[in-house]
RNA sequence: GGUGGGAUACUCAAGCGGCCAACGAGGGCAGACUGUAAAUCUGCUGACAAUUGUCUACACAGGUUCGAAUCCUGUUCCCACCA
């Protein structure tokens, strides 16, 4: 069934596929070689369980991967469970301590889950580098250290940068590329997938695979694509991102909140979709455009019911100034059990839609505060025990409803 | 191993004995304006408290003082330079 799509897919129109958004292919004569005698690709990509919380920047990646399995290629994902136990040094920022076993098996999980949103599960084959690193000795590893050297290391743009700046360098970030290129050294990649931050590491394992006499592996990187603030790049760390596991209405709104240079950016690297039909959207009205999107990747998601319902909820909430379909209740009952009435700073907080009561009163005094659609700004006014619901409305996001 | 420098709220970064819950910038939140945004302008941004009150905070532990983020002592961690 697969060998059938390799065959049914001509060289040059698969290497069209392959080429698709990608930032740099080195070695894309050797793709091509190898796919004109017909071999199946072996295509490697290495994940960090470190953060098991996907982000939109995941799915640039996956996509591809996507892509080679959807032509009938050998995909690996490869979990880095070994390199995870030791701990990820390369944060300037914060250190991350070590994961145990546990952790690492655990986030693996989620990771998982997460990436068959985007991957097929059928087609994709999981592997774990402490199958090999874990047995390595010592010597093993001094014997690999041969082959790079420290000039060539500092040859990578952010190790150059922070020896220029003196902001310390540990020696096990030497040692990363070189365990990831061993890995494609075991796996025996003919391709391998990563982000354009990746190329200096995936570079190092074609390195390795011509040493020891394998046919090197090629090196895809894909573009990182940029977060929220339409500046930086999507990072958990920079808390602009998108996750897999954002609520649908969070999903919904925050790719709402982008500007439009970015929106297309999306459309390419998220939606796939090419210049011509980019070209094409930008024709319409931007906002229209950006809703499209959201509805798109918010079914992608969720399945094409959630990304109906979140468009209408926008549209009513922040189109027409209405309230959303759906949010949040509270029985008056188990709020304030027996009570007659409460003050509306104390429902408020009893909502617990507010980190602090501080928030809560915040929300008051700038007069984002609304009660069935009419502003208050007097925490202390009394709210009588409704005999219908009433809605809560604190800022656009807010909402939550009471029923007596 | 030696010498110097540093540790302040989400981040960066002032403050160097009272006027400090702590300048300023970024971020975040809210309001105005808009096409959802972006940009712009304005306000808020430790907690608790029915206005000006209390508590907790400036690495940690003590001390000096009427009073300390600010001075002293010790501890921990970080950085640079020299070995």
């Amino acid at each position: 069934m697969e060998n059938l799509t390799i065959i049914l897919m001509n060289v040059q129109e698969q290497l069209k596929v392959i080429q698709q958004n990608a930032d740099k292919i080195i070695g894309l004569e050797d793709i091509e070689k190898r796919l004109a005698r017909g071999k199946r690709l072996r295509i490697k990509l290495g994940v960090d369980p470190t953060r098991p919380d996907l982000t939109f920047g995941h799915m640039v990646v996956f996509n591809k991967l996507r892509q080679f399995q959807d032509l009938g290629h050998e995909c690996i994902l490869l979990i880095g469970d070994y390199t995870a136990t030791i701990g990820d040094p390369s944060g300037r920022s914060d250190t991350r301590p070590p994961l145990t076993p546990e952790e690492v098996k655990s986030n693996a999980k989620t990771y998982l889950e997460q990436a068959f949103l985007i991957l097929d599960r059928e087609k994709t084959i999981i592997r774990y580098n402490s199958e090999w690193l874990g047995k390595m000795s010592f010597g093993d590893m001094l014997m690999l250290t041969r082959s790079m050297t420290v000039a060539r290391m500092l040859e990578r743009d952010d190790f150059a940068k922070r020896y220029a700046e003196n902001t310390p360098i540990s020696i096990v970030e030497f040692l990363y590329p070189l365990i990831q290129g061993y890995d494609s050294v075991m796996l025996e990649s003919d391709v391998e997938l990563g982000g354009s931050d990746q190329l200096f590491n995936n570079l190092v394992g074609r390195k390795l695979q011509e040493e020891i006499g394998q046919e090197p592996q090629a090196v895809l990187t894909l573009p990182l694509i940029v977060g929220l603030d339409g500046v930086k790049k999507m990072s958990k760390s920079y808390h602009n991102y998108i996750g897999f596991n954002d609520s649908s209405k969070d999903m919904f709104g925050k790719i709402m909140s982008i500007a439009d240079e970015t929106m297309w950016v999306y459309y390419k690297l998220l939606l796939l979709l090419s210049d011509s039909e980019i070209a094409a959207l930008k024709k319409e009205h931007p906002m229209q455009c950006k809703k499209d999107l959201a509805k798109r990747l918010v079914s992608r998601f969720f399945g094409d019911e959630v990304g109906k319902k979140e468009l209408e909820n926008f549209e009513a909430v922040f189109s027409r100034n209405e309230i959303p379909v759906d949010m949040p209740g509270f029985s008056w009952e188990t709020l304030f059990p027996g009570k007659p009435e409460a003050k509306l700073i104390d429902i408020l907080i009893a909502s617990n839609q507010f980190a602090t009561n501080s928030e809560a009163r915040r929300a008051l005094e700038q007069g984002s505060v609304k009660v069935n659609q009419i502003k208050e700004t007097d925490g202390f006014s009394v709210i009588p025990k409704p005999e219908r619901d009433i809605v809560v409305q604190a800022g656009k996001r807010k909402f939550f409803k009471i029923f007596g």
